[in-house]
RNA sequence: GGAGGGGUACCAAAGCGGUCAAAUGGGGCGGGCUGUAAACCCGUUGACUUCGGUCUUCGAAGGUUCGAAUCCUUCCCCCUCCA
């Protein structure tokens, strides 16, 4: 039987509730539709932890559907109570529309298009959301919802139960994001809405409030909370967040970040996260492969997707140039140094903390002393040591390492 | 508006006049083992330092004291109960 959006969608591990899914799956088989997610936009990128949604929408691109990519200019002005467990930050207009110009461009690689029908739509809820009138709002929408149910969502329950304050201005999130769905059922026939498990209650206050109102019937879906095998949240690593964002984090510590992934999620991860064929995938699990050789094809198609081929194949042979032989990749970072501080010496500490691997002295000096700091890979015991010409190679590169995994290239120009 | 409780490092949480740069746990970082994995073990976790110390930090600002995270005053914020 050949794959439908649902069924591929379920079978790469993105499902985790529907509000009617045969009745989904029936619209979709017999018709193309639009399906939107909201992103916050309280940062200038998004990062990995938002992008299983953003497959999602790829997802929908393979089957002729048509992504809405809501960014939430109005609503990242209220903040999201959802999974929070304190109030938000709360961002102005201006960093707020900085934030949406640099994370539109993200959507810009992932949904790229040639199809006009499946091309991504942006649309920004500030546009209608910052019209509304207070009183209309609540007599045309807010009678549509009671107190005694919005109590019972999640977002607010949680919040209450634990004793957390929960102002009225978040309070009103979860309208706002029914009005969301609302509105692009008007203005684009969006049928459904996608999300994490954590907005199911905002996405079904949606789907109410359409009902209520136009008697319509509109869809929701929702994604399992990603958590890793180690039972952390994914996004995070030593170094912050992995943003999606090219500047904010090279493509090589990208490739990095796949690269390291635990043995027990690799074979979701290429699921979840590549464009491989599940057929593939499967056979790849069954045939035993070396499993380290699996985590360097995750890396390269999860960087290929956002950086580039080539970037995603510098990446690894970078990789392997650091790791397996040890010399200089040339995707590493590089920091550049003046020949006349070199040739006058220069003192360790002050050296690591230009390549920012370190952020002290006092840090750089503990990595000393934990053999934690290597020069060419050579590991450094002397914390007085000086640096000059002949620490660096005829190409005048030396190679500084924190630890195992951090590596910079300091170059004299 | 009234009564009470509280704000300590990345987070949680102890300390309640000196021995406090602040217990403990989590997280982070490093080392070992390995496979750039997991688990485990060890170290480390404010800044500067000529390694003797010096400086800044326990919501904010003042004050008492030889000496304050600890006591007092004012202010800000949070929570609980009552109205």
């Amino acid at each position: 039987m050949q794959d439908t959006f649902l069924s591929e969608f379920q079978k790469r591990g993105y499902f985790n509730q529907c509000t009617d899914q045969s009745g989904l799956s029936e619209l979709m088989n017999k018709s193309k539709i639009k399906a939107y997610i909201g992103f916050d936009c309280t940062a200038p990128s998004l990062h990995v932890g938002s992008l299983m949604q953003i497959m999602c929408l790829r997802l929908l691109q393979k089957y002729g559907h048509q992504p809405i990519v809501l960014l939430g200019g109005g609503t990242t002005l209220i903040g999201d109570p959802s999974g929070k467990e304190e109030t938000r930050k709360i961002l102005n207009k201006k960093e707020i529309d900085k934030n949406i110009k640099s994370i539109k461009n993200v959507f810009k690689i992932f949904l790229k298009s040639k199809n006009s029908k499946t091309k991504p739509i942006f649309v920004n809820n500030y546009t209608w959301l910052i019209k509304l009138n207070y009183i209309n709002f609540l007599r045309e929408i807010g009678k549509h919802f009671t107190i005694n149910k919005m109590l019972t969502f999640d977002s607010v329950k949680l919040r209450l139960e634990r004793k957390q304050s929960l102002s009225y201005m978040e309070f009103n999130y979860m309208m706002l994001q029914a009005y969301d769905f609302y509105e692009l059922n008007k203005r684009h026939k969006c049928v459904l809405q996608l999300g994490g498990s954590d907005q199911w209650g905002n996405i079904v206050n949606g789907t109410d409030l359409i009902k209520r109102k136009d008697k319509k019937l509109t869809f929701g879906l929702t994604t399992p909370l990603l958590t890793l095998s180690s039972g952390t949240k994914m996004g995070k690593t030593e170094k912050g967040a992995i943003w999606l964002n090219k500047k904010m984090l090279s493509s090589y510590d990208y490739w990095q970040f796949w690269r390291n992934t635990d043995d027990k999620d690799v074979i979701n991860f290429l699921k979840l996260f590549t464009d491989l064929g599940l057929d593939q995938i499967d056979n790849l699990k069954s045939s035993g492969q070396d499993i380290n050789k699996l985590k360097i094809l995750l890396a390269n198609e999860a960087t290929a997707m956002l950086h580039g081929s080539k970037a995603a194949k510098d990446s690894e042979l970078t990789a392997k140039e650091t790791f397996d032989d040890k010399s200089i990749g040339k995707n590493l970072p590089v920091v550049k140094i003046k020949r006349n501080i070199i040739t006058s010496g220069l003192n360790i500490l002050d050296l690591v903390l230009q390549t920012k691997l370190g952020n002290s002295k006092g840090e750089i000096r503990r990595m000393i002393k934990n053999n934690g700091l290597k020069i060419n890979n050579e590991v450094v015991s002397d914390e007085t040591k000086t640096i000059d010409q002949n620490n660096f190679d005829q190409n005048n590169n030396m190679k500084v390492s924190h630890g195992k995994k951090q590596h910079v290239i300091v170059k004299i120009i």
